[in-house]
DNA sequence: TTCCCAAGTCAACACTTGTTGACCTACGGT
DNA sequence: ACCGTAGGTCAACAAGTGTTGACTTGGGAA
């Protein structure tokens, strides 16, 4: 009765596969595995008892570890368009998105995670900075310093990378107990500075 | 005990016991599997092999891979004694005594790619800046902001850790490819505020 | 009803890992 | 000379890995 329902608007959202829902859990918790883990210590055998499914029909859904993880690791910074904001406000505004986007999609974490020994996850994390974060900031830029994007999209990765590393992957005390509206005052003023100043 | 100090004897008395080689090979050839591979991916048996020593010598001489990886990430950050520096020069001092660091000792890059997720490697980073690195700003800070001290080294580790992860893990460009000069100039003005500034 | 086929199960594969214990071997003290 | 032992070799172990292929099941179409 249920099922057939969730049969039909499962196919009807898919490519025509009547399993999503098992698809769905698969992914669920290889990012929670991911995330915890690591990739090489995040077993198939450990995220198919997670999604309580057979080991065997995590292949037959993604092929093997490595398009899990990809599949698993797909994620988008979301970045809002902050040319309208005053400059001084764009470093705030884009570390606290950046905490958010942290905190509610462990995607993240999977992937920093992950991109410290496997050379896929990395390639994704730079495209992550260099791909998303560039253009970004170049709407802040003046074309006159076009030639600055780069080296400023890199500068707010090492410091937004490094604060998520100490305080979500780390745990490093104090910085993992300081509240939001510390974190984002700290940090607000370097941020403003990659962004729009000069060394 | 009696082992301890013939292996001593004999490594003093000229020829260099071939024991204390093996060691020191097996050491080497750890640190470099692991700062390149991660904890999990450097194997016993690819260490082995790169100090052309069997595996089971790896064993005999640290008991098991982890004691192995405790002694080849074995790490002192060496910092210096700022407090005799005028206070906007301690953060480009610092940053480049930590530059230097990171590129002569490949121990750092192991700890680092090993912290992501081995929680030894993992408690050994957050002893190194909340053991070494806090003490040496205490000594920069005025003791009426005495509370502040673990914030600050917390927040220096951000970003250096940070800086380190995107230029030489991940070698995210264009960071990887900033001048030693060009990286101190972005950054000492970020750790002279975290050392001695407020938010 | 019968039949088909995708979804799901099971057991095994080939391989790698850390780790162990039995076995050599060369050399310094006697 | 001998012999004990530290240093080194070898092969195997048990456990765990990603991955595969043959089998079973259940529900919808005929």
């Amino acid at each position: 009765m249920t099922e057939k329902t969730q049969a039909e608007a499962l196919a009807d959202a898919g490519g025509g596969r009547r399993s999503e829902r098992s698809r769905a859990a698969i992914l669920a918790a290889a990012r929670e595995r991911f995330a915890a883990d690591g990739y090489e210590r995040a077993t198939i055998r450990a995220i198919a008892a997670d999604a309580a499914i057979d080991p065997a029909m995590v292949m037959r859904y993604f092929g093997n570890k490595e398009k899990l993880f990809a599949a698993a690791a797909e994620f988008d910074l979301r970045l809002p368009d902050l040319s309208a904001l005053p400059p001084d406000e764009a470093g705030a505004a884009l570390i606290n998105h950046f905490l958010n986007r942290w905190e509610d999609d462990e995607s993240l974490k999977a992937l920093l995670r992950a991109s410290v020994t496997n050379p896929v996850a990395a390639d994704r994390m730079r495209e992550l900075f260099a791909g998303q974060l560039g253009p970004m900031i170049a709407r802040l830029t003046d074309p006159a310093d076009a030639g600055t994007i780069a080296t400023r999209a890199g500068l707010v990765a090492t410091q937004a990378l490094g604060f998520a590393l100490c305080r979500y992957v780390l745990e490093l005390e104090p910085i993992a107990a300081l509240t939001r509206t510390e974190a984002v005052a700290w940090l607000s003023p370097t941020i403003t500075r990659y962004l729009t100043g000069t060394p």
